[in-house]
DNA sequence: AAACTGTCAATTGTCGACAATCGTCAAAAA
DNA sequence: TTTTTGACGATTGTCGACAATTGACAGTTT
């Protein structure tokens, strides 16, 4: 009869703008989260922002070092190398599993995103048609039907993010990334498992080549 | 010079202790963790413990249910067959990338393990074996040189070993386990990828169908 | 000048306390 | 009997405080 009213309790509610901060860049790697600071931004006391602290950490957002306190990860070169790589056999799975459970709904959407991405690449701004990119392949992952699936790319997802708004810059030509969506597409309306396979492996490991080699050098010590 | 002190937490401490309930079954899904009690078991005060459970959180191991406190979480016959799901598309990714980088030290530790497995299924406790068939395919995950792969494989594995341990009966005759490790190490043996990952398919599609059956009807809402 | 040592402010780790909320149980009403 | 209401105990969420530790800086020694 009524809506839940909000329920969102006051870690989560921290944790997730952290966890923003960090992905948007605001908050950038080795820095440290200095608890007193954190806690009177927030207007609240240091023991919530630490529980939100130790909810991203077996994220892996941030790392723990006793003692010493809570610093956003460094995100090495090598370790993107293994997020776009994971992210492959990550995805090619789910295309998989979506060829076996899609209907015509799905399809529908997976179109409708991709001319989005067109749209966005002719009149929106980059961080638009990042997010629409990232949409689009989440979408292929909650296709899969698979919730866990699903909660491995969410996680992955953010380091990507975070890797690409630390670069900084535009990594590609916007047109040409809403174009590489369409061998995608096309073969899943044709359900051509291989040539999915081979779409996705061509789409990501561009997207890899274009991120991860940026990234060499750029890595702090805690 | 000297050995560095043990500078083990307090919190990850807490954390791999309920961790390890969890997954040894002493806790039970949709058991309340109480604070207070936990803590006073500890000797510590509640804060570290709630952090502990923060942490144990994100990794889905336990659900906050804000002002009701921390619940271990309860698999669903549909959760564990997600899992199943997802580490069949792990491994074979996983399985792939090994086989590029792979040397020979690796395919004899591999042969080893399996040798191993039989051993213990002839003089062995049904954990031991349980333990060496999971250390197995974590191996498998350490050399696709991956390691995020390897983190979302200790991820899942935590679920899968609370699972099983749920059943709590053997769930096959564990020389039968050890044979079916054999064809995944003789395709890795002849390098054969398309049959590793057909070995790999039918070896995890057979854990998973003697798994998942036995949990409908297991599930308790929190 | 360089390296070492001692001191000090800043920050973390942990604790005990208190108000808010939830589940339970008994009593009252239908 | 079944359902609703009310009150109580138990438990959580959050806070402020204090001891322990860290990193930095200045002073001392070689």
């Amino acid at each position: 009869m009524f809506a839940a009213l909000e329920t969102t309790d006051l870690v989560q509610q921290i944790a997730r703008q952290i966890g923003d901060a960090i992905a948007s860049g605001r908050l950038k790697p080795a820095e440290r989260l200095n608890e007193l600071r954190l806690s009177q931004e927030f207007g609240t006391s240091r023991a919530p922002v630490r529980e939100a602290a130790r909810l991203l950490e077996s994220q892996g957002l941030v790392i723990s070092s006793p003692r010493r306190g809570f610093f956003v990860r460094t995100l090495t070169s090598r370790d993107l190398g293994d997020i776009y790589e994971l992210r492959l056999g990550l995805e090619m799975h789910a295309a998989d599993l979506a060829l076996q459970r899609m209907g015509e709904g799905e399809l529908a959407a997976l179109r409708q995103q991709v001319e989005r991405l067109f749209e966005l690449a002719r009149e929106g701004s980059v961080e638009d048609q990042i997010f629409a990119d990232f949409e689009f392949h989440r979408m292929l992952c909650t296709m899969s039907g698979n919730a866990r699936l699903l909660k491995v790319y969410d996680d992955i997802a953010v380091d990507m993010r975070a890797g690409i708004t630390l670069i900084g810059k535009l990594y590609d030509d916007p047109h040409r990334i809403a174009e590489t969506h369409l061998p995608i597409l096309e073969a899943f309306i044709n359900k051509d498992r291989q040539g999915l396979r081979e779409a996705l492996n061509f789409h990501i490991a561009a997207a890899r080549d274009q991120v991860v080699p940026l990234f060499d050098g750029m890595d702090a010590k805690p």
